[in-house]
DNA sequence: TTGGCGTCCTGGAGGC
DNA sequence: TGCCTCCAGGACGCCA
């Protein structure tokens, strides 16, 4: 499930494949990837476009153009974007649902199993206010201290998980990596998200951030689907701490781990040490 | 305004 | 072996 770590790594990796490159032709399969339903027609917009830069917004990946305008790509729980030099794409690949082959010859492949992924063709006025709407704070910005954390959290009684997982407070945390944060900073994921005190708001900043930093380190974490855009598997998850881990012993108490539900999701935590 | 839940979607795991 | 059910979860809409 793609979070900021693997959206950030994708980013990374496909920058130097993509800017300065222009999209020479754009095949759109699946009528549900496109907002509008339009596939055919944003698929001819965006042909002739050449790549000027691409960004990050929380989980957002942004491909903009040297025309003023956007490509806003989510790839929810299973997109992948994979880059290859051109030849024949994989036969009876039933989950592709876009290729973009670029003026140097090599491709940029969508691949999707669930179909939540979105791509939008937007003005950048456009994108300012749609992600404004959507997405706060970015957590590993300087700008983002623990007082800026408390103000995300601050009056709020939902548990700190469902919290977390709230793109409009904090963006780019997932189910897994809030998981990990809140083992790093000793919290339960029930605790309610408006009543720590300043030291936990403190330790909660570091664990957030130290999570996410060792995500990116390892290339993000393959459970199952994702995959850098050359192909190869990130290793953050043999260095996860609590999540999926039900059962084995926490590794600071040696308590078991306990899976729970909590914000509607599966949520792993140690039942002694986080607090 | 906030929190909780259902929905979308498909593959894999587990039970029978 | 084959069929069925459940589970996974990001974002969004709806309701209380």
């Amino acid at each position: 499930m793609p979070e900021l770590p693997e959206v950030e790594t994708v980013r990374a990796r496909l920058e130097p494949k993509l800017v300065g490159r222009r999209f020479e032709h754009v095949g759109i399969f699946d009528p549900r990837l496109t907002r509008p339903a339009d596939p055919a027609g944003v698929a001819a917009e965006l042909e002739g476009e050449r790549v000027a830069a691409l960004d990050r917004r929380g989980k957002y990946l942004i491909v903009r153009f040297e025309s003023g305008r956007v490509l806003l790509i989510h790839l929810r729980m299973t997109g992948q974007l994979l880059h290859a030099n051109g030849g024949r794409p994989p036969a009876g690949d039933v989950h592709r649902r876009a290729v973009v082959k670029l003026d140097d010859g090599s491709d940029v492949v969508y691949r999707d199993v669930r179909r939540f992924g979105t791509w939008q063709l937007l003005d950048e006025d456009d994108l300012l206010s749609y992600l404004a709407q959507r997405i706060g704070r970015e957590p590993l910005v300087r700008s983002f201290t623990s007082k800026r954390l408390a103000e995300a959290l601050e009056g709020r009684r939902a548990p700190l998980k469902s919290a977390l997982l709230d793109q409009r407070r904090l963006a780019g945390v997932g189910n897994i990596y809030a998981d990990e944060a809140l083992w790093r900073a000793r919290l339960h994921p029930l605790r309610p998200a408006g009543e720590l005190s300043a030291e936990e708001i403190a330790a909660l900043h570091r664990g957030i951030r130290a999570a996410l930093r060792a995500g990116i380190a390892r290339q993000g974490a393959t459970l199952s689907n994702y995959r850098t855009p050359d192909g190869s598997p990130g290793r953050m998850q043999e260095e996860f701490r609590v999540y999926g881990r039900e059962g084995e012993p926490c590794e600071r108490c040696g308590t078991p781990i306990e899976k729970i539900r909590a914000g509607g999701r599966g949520t792993w935590y140690c039942p002694s040490c986080q607090r």
